[in-house]
This record gives structure tokens, sequence and C-alpha cells, in this order.
DNA sequence: AGTTGACTTTACTGACCGGTCTACTAGAGG
DNA sequence: CCTCTAGTAGACCGGTCAGTAAAGTCAACT
């Protein structure tokens, strides 16, 4: 169906390619349409400015990220712990994968977005913390239940989960810096360190 | 001394100021030369294009950190493992002081620039990542010093610094995008976790 | 005194920016 | 058949982009 919401689906596509590749201030309107095959007309037909794709931009790719990503890595089908270091692989196929294709580490595209945006637009940066917040949680329910299996001792699950999700998105920007996938791999295996208490002075 | 290097070197804290705070595609040179107070062709007489000086603003940021923040934070004045908390301490304060003048909170200059760059200017890219690396050296050696006077068992002191720096940069990020500096000082204090082999399955 | 050359000033280029506007097309409902 | 409307097309707006060109200023050196 090439029809009227196709248009839209293509526009946000191409925004999100285009952004993801590159910044949201290197990327024109007249890029995304030239890309999306759509004329400038259409676009402001659906969308009332540039600000407000990437505001559905950002919506369909937490939902995507939600559903495939956090969703499939802390699947109940193997113990909590092993599934935070399951999203870790996933992290590292994934910008690897991308890395194959493109010659480039995008690294994480909210994360990118939030560096560029946050200081900017009010708007951009609540989603992305929203979005933040919201897969925290996921990590935060493992950890708890860890801790309840027993693999774990009384930690608090949310400062945890919150850490690890940090670490996360700092292990990306480095990668993305060095352009390596690598770097998510050996990083990686260090995030379940966090949840551990400290036994040092 | 308003004289010739003067000049140059506004350039250079306007261009600074003004990249930190917003990003590198939102400020043109036309706005750097007038909060400089400089005219368009003197820029050029300076610098041969907006990307060398941002190469240069990066080389005296770099110099800049080097300087006043990893030295003081791992100055041999305590025990080592307390230098890294107080490293995370001087982000904290940092950021914090930035988000007392501003409203907001900018996040690292170098994370942010790597974020919005390096897949769109090698240059940039790879002095941001000597630059991480060279951070992450007094870190590792102040690991290893650790290790030495047996506050920590063998680990990998190389590998442990990365990891510290990552989350270093993770947390800023987040802190960035919730635009809230105790972000900082919540999860800097996770950071040393980072070091400490895991002990459980 | 004359010359050099570093530095500044200003006007300008062509391309592109996000966004607006109006005219048009095609299909659905009456 | 006619109209209405959602969607498309593309010219157009003022403004800004990075960068250029050329004339002018001024201090140091010969």
């Amino acid at each position: 169906m090439d029809t009227a919401t196709d248009t839209r689906q293509r526009i946000i596509n191409s925004a999100r390619d285009l952004v993801f590749a590159r910044s949201y201030s290197e990327v024109g309107v007249q890029e995304i349409c030239r890309t999306a095959g759509v004329q400038k007309g259409s676009f402001y037909h659906f969308f009332p400015s540039k600000r407000d794709l990437t505001l559905a931009v950002l919506d369909q790719l937490a939902a995507y990220f939600r559903n495939e990503v956090l969703g499939k890595a802390f699947a109940q089908d193997i113990p909590p712990l092993q599934r935070i270091n399951r999203f870790f692989e996933m992290l590292y196929s994934g910008q690897s994968a991308m890395k194959a294709e493109s010659g480039q580490l995008y690294g994480c595209p909210f994360g990118n977005l939030a560096c560029e945006m946050s200081t900017q637009d009010e708007a951009i940066r609540k989603k992305i913390d929203h979005f933040f917040q919201a897969a925290e949680q996921p990590i935060a329910e493992t950890l708890t239940e860890a801790v309840k299996q027993g693999d774990l001792p009384a930690i608090d699950p949310v400062a945890s989960a919150r850490a690890i999700f940090a670490y996360a998105e700092g292990i990306m920007l480095v990668a993305k810096t060095r352009n390596d996938p690598e770097v998510l791999r050996e990083l990686g295996s260090h995030a379940l360190q966090l949840v551990i208490p400290a036994t040092v002075p």
C-alpha cells in the first residue's frame, strides 16, 4: 500500500536513517524529502515542523527498542544476571552489524540526539529522558529478581539499574568515538560489576 | 594586550563557549565572530576553516582538562582509590556549577562533540579518541598503584580504567539528558565497583 | 622615508536552511 | 455529474551558511 500513511512512514524512515547516521542539524528536510521520494508540500502536510517529525521518529524508535531489544534481552528464559550480559551482547552485535554495513559505528540514536539537542529543545530532551527512565525499568526488575533468587546480596535495584544503563550509554559513546565495536564486547563484560557492592576501603 | 594573538584567542574562546553550549552545526562562524568582536576576514586569517578552529578548541580544552581536572583529581596527596572518587566528585561539582550559571547542564564537551561529529569528520573523531585514551592513562596508573599497595586484588588496570572512563562519559550523558547534576553524585559513587572483580555466578 | 607583511574590514558568492503558499490531482460521497 | 477533501507538487520567502576577494590599516624593519 503506497497510499496515504505510507508517505508519512517513508518520511519517518528516511529521517530516522539520515539523522541517525549524521545528526539532527546536519540533515535538512529537503534531503529527507529527496531520500523519501516525497515533495516538500507533502512533508508539511504530515508534519508541522522538522522537530515534530523528530519527535515522531523518537516514538517509533522507542517502540522498536522496547520490543526488539529490551523485550528480548530481558526475556525470562535464562537466569536474571545472564539477561544483563545478554543485553550488552545485543548492543555489541547490533552496533557491530551496523558498522559492518556502513563502515561507521553510529552509537545509540537516543544518546546521540540527547547530546546534540538536550540544551536546545526541551521537548526532545524530555522525550529521551522518559525513554531512558523506561529503559532502566526492566533492568531494575531483573536485578530485583536476582536478589530474590539469592544470586545477589541485598542491593538497591533501581540505583544499580541506572548505573548499568548509564554505563551502556557510556561504552556506546566510547565505541563510537573509537569507531570500533570491540570496545562494546570488552567493556560490556564489566557491566555486572556495577551491581556488586564495594568491599574495598 | 589586545594585539594579534589576542584576536585568535578570543575566537577560540567564543567558539568553545558557543559550541559547548549548543553544538557544532548549530553555531556558525558568523556568530562566533560576532561574539568575539571580530570580523569574518580576521577569522579566516587565523583559521583556514571552521573545522580547523574546532580542532584548535579541542587542543586547548584537552590541555585545560589535563591540567585542571585530571592533574588535580589524580594528585598523589590521597590514597589511590580515593582519587577516583575525587575525580567523579569533580565532575559533579564542575557540571553543577555550570548548570547553576546557565540553567542547563552541558555535559562533557568531548563526549558531546564526539557524538555529533564522529561519523562526519575523521580528524575531529581521531582527536577526541586520542584525548579519551590519554584520559584513561592516569586512571590506569592510579589503579596500578592501588594494586601495588594491596588496596585492590590483581586486576587489569588498563581494562578497568577504560571501564571507569566510559562510565564517566555515560553518567555525564544521562545527567545532561535529565538536566540534573545530582545524577552525577548518585551514580558517580558506583564507579569504584567497576574495578572489583565479580564474585557472583 | 619607504617597504613589507601581518592583520582588519567590508562586500560578496552560491548554496542551502526551515517553512509558506498556491495550484493541482485523484478518489470518495452525494 | 459535481463537489469536497486528503494528499501532492513545486515555486518561492527571507535568512543564514561556510568561505572568498580585495582594499585598507598600521607597526616593524630596512
